[in-house]
DNA sequence: GTAGGGTTAG
């Protein structure tokens, strides 16, 4: 756009130019006489040179041609002039200064709007919150905000939605109390934005029945955030009650939906929703295939995360999205695929980086998790609270107590990152497992948070690991004191009384199960055959092959004795003797998903398994045998990490 | 004319 002649000029700027009230005594009101004023008054009687005209003409011009330098520099000849632009071409300015982060140059717009006694209008003022809100700078804009005498909708809106999106949520529930009681009422942007805020169900259903008493549910914006926020209070049923009053849908309202279940991992429930979008004739979009693909992510569908993968290709440039496809290839135990997505990957954030060492970590690859966190350094992506966890993670599943140690202490001084609690928790980990577990008390001792049922857990687990039964009674005890549902800490202080014939604490402790309602969740494994999933329990007979597949796993077992397989009865946590405790071991899901997955796909293809519980030690030691005996890659994900079994070993190296 | 919704790692 070529800057516009001086003719052309007075036609588009003579109704927009305006000079201060207190110089014209006009009223503002009317600016096409302002125009004609201020030439007169600027140029006046006498023969002067500067010819205001082009000043204002040339300032609007960069302004609308989004030029920053040309159009400070204008500016300041405005200033000096003491000339003002119409508010749309300082909004434009206003754009520009965002669109560069421009902060300096925003606040001397700001400074020179106000200067000399004018009064921007409301529709400006708001324009400059809006930029102070999208530079971050929260406390000039309340602060702009508190000076006006004039605050409209918009100005309202602006401040609750900055402070929603800063998860100031106390802040933007007031902001919408004083905007009612200054008689300002919200509109679909204000509800859309002040959803996000709400601390509990209880303002949650309030703000949804003002919503439907002013007629604003039809509203998408509201709707999506409306399915949003139910969903992140984890109340899906209301969620998808919302969904389906929708009469005319938008791609953002599917997106919030799936995002919704896939979030609260119902896999399942996603993809039925993606499914039937599409036949409403949605095309995905990257948001879309971001929730798709964390929904095959939690329920580990290698095959079906592939065919979102062809889909991808489309947003090839959307981090976000391949940063969700890295991680769906590394909760799917397919390190290959993940590490050739990573490389492929023009632009890494520390999520990306944070995603690839953990994938390492927990599919056994210490070595390499350590490698790219060094590499990661060199790239000079600032390692975050979340990479640390993934570093010592790898240290504590490898055994490393000396590089852990190294970590953890220098984790403050080399990236400023102060130990939180899931830290303390990796280090309790890492001590408990090398056996040294009164270092691990003792570091619970120190520690500068509270130890949550979870770091007590951690302690147990080592505990039972290291047959230390003293120090286990005491850290189920805390367990059971933060935590009163936990039913494995149940079932494993009860062995420990059994172990050591204290019945009558055996005893007491089952009838404290009983006044609590303990039950104690069923071990399942599942398993993705042509893109169906197949799920089994502990002695599962649910399954149409039921027949076929017990027969095999019957005879696998008799094989595998053979060849010098002891099933191991240690980890069986129930009160059952003998032939009994064997049989529980035998049908336990993940063999039923092993065999099946063996019957049901082509030789030498690997069989994936996913399943809720960590795996015992008698599965591992099978699972190991039968990798080596029919020549074929096993992996299973359990809840924590993953086990490559083939040739008789496991990428864990038994250390779990 | 200025303000609003959905997506990634523990």
């Amino acid at each position: 756009m070529k800057p516009i002649s001086r003719f052309k000029c007075y036609s588009i700027i003579l109704p927009a130019i305006s000079v201060p009230l207190s110089l014209l005594g006009i009223s503002l009101k009317r600016p096409r006489f302002y125009f004609v004023a201020a030439t007169e008054w600027r140029t006046g009687p006498s023969t002067s040179s500067i010819n205001y005209l082009d000043i204002v003409n040339d300032f609007t011009t960069w302004c609308h041609q989004r030029d920053l330098p040309k159009a400070m520099k204008a500016l300041d000849s405005m200033q000096k002039h003491r000339l003002w632009a119409d508010s749309v071409t300082y909004a434009e300015l206003i754009k520009c200064c965002i669109s560069h982060g421009a902060i300096r140059q925003g606040k001397r717009v700001h400074q020179h709007v106000f200067s000399n006694g004018y009064e921007p209008k409301t529709f400006l003022i708001n324009t400059l919150l809006n930029m102070y809100v999208k530079f971050n700078l929260l406390d000039e804009a309340q602060f702009l905000f508190d000076q006006m005498l004039d605050r409209n909708v918009v100005s309202w809106t602006t401040m609750i939605a900055a402070y929603s999106n800063s998860e100031l949520n106390y802040k933007a529930l007031e902001m919408l109390i004083m905007m009612l009681r200054d008689g300002v009422r919200p509109n679909m942007y204000t509800y859309s934005s002040v959803l996000r805020a709400c601390e509990g169900f209880s303002n949650l259903k309030q703000l949804h029945c003002c919503i439907i008493k002013v007629g604003l549910e039809f509203d998408v914006f509201v709707r999506s955030a409306l399915i949003d926020i139910y969903s992140r209070w984890g109340d899906l049923q209301a969620a998808l009650y919302v969904f389906n009053e929708m009469v005319t849908s938008d791609l953002v309202v599917w997106n919030s939906i799936i995002g919704g279940f896939a979030q609260n991992s119902d896999g399942d429930e996603a993809m039925n929703l993606f499914i039937r979008m599409k036949r409403s004739g949605f095309w995905a979009d990257q948001s879309t295939l971001t929730s798709v693909l964390r929904a095959c992510t939690s329920l580990a569908l290698l095959e079906l995360g592939r065919q979102v993968h062809v889909h991808v290709i489309k947003f090839n440039r959307d981090l976000v999205l391949n940063n969700a496809l890295l991680d769906m290839y590394c909760k799917c135990g397919s390190l290959k695929d993940a590490n050739y997505t990573f490389t492929l990957m023009a632009v890494k954030d520390v999520i990306s980086w944070s995603t690839m060492i953990i994938g390492f970590a927990q599919n056994g690859y210490s070595r390499k998790a350590l490698d790219l966190f060094e590499a990661m350094k060199s790239s000079g992506t600032k390692p975050n609270y979340i990479t640390i966890l993934g570093v010592l993670f790898a240290c504590s599943h490898a055994g490393w107590v000396k590089d852990g140690q190294y970590y953890f202490e220098s984790m403050k001084m080399l990236f400023g990152i102060d130990p939180g609690r899931e830290h303390y928790g990796c280090m309790v980990d890492l001590l408990g497992r090398a056996g040294k577990l009164e270092e691990a008390v003792k570091l619970i001792q120190q520690m500068k948070c509270e130890p949550d049922a979870v770091t007590w857990r951690t302690l147990l687990g080592a505990c039972r690991v290291h047959r230390n039964m003293d120090l286990a009674e005491y850290a189920a005890k805390k367990v059971l004191s933060l935590d009163r549902n936990d039913a494995g800490t149940y079932i494993l202080l009860s062995n420990i009384y059994a172990n050591t014939q204290r019945w009558e604490d055996v005893e007491n402790l089952r009838r404290l199960m009983r006044d609590v309602g303990i039950k104690k969740e069923p071990g399942c494994s599942w398993i993705e055959i042509n893109k169906q999933v197949h799920a089994f329990i502990l002695g599962d007979k649910s399954h149409p092959q039921v027949n076929a597949i017990y027969g095999e796993l019957n005879q696998i077992i008799w094989r595998l004795k053979e060849e010098g397989y002891v099933p191991d009865t240690n980890f069986v946590l129930q009160d059952l003797e003998g032939e009994q405790m064997e049989n529980s071991l035998a049908y336990h899901s993940e063999k039923l998903a092993i065999v099946f997955g063996m019957m049901s796909l082509p030789k030498g293809k690997t069989v994936r398994i996913r399943k809720n519980l960590r795996i015992c030690g008698d599965c591992h030691v099978f699972a190991k045998l039968l990798a080596k005996m029919e020549n074929r890659s096993i992996v299973i994900r359990d809840p924590i990490r993953y086990h490559h079994f083939q040739d008789g070993a496991c990428s864990c190296g038994d250390y779990w």
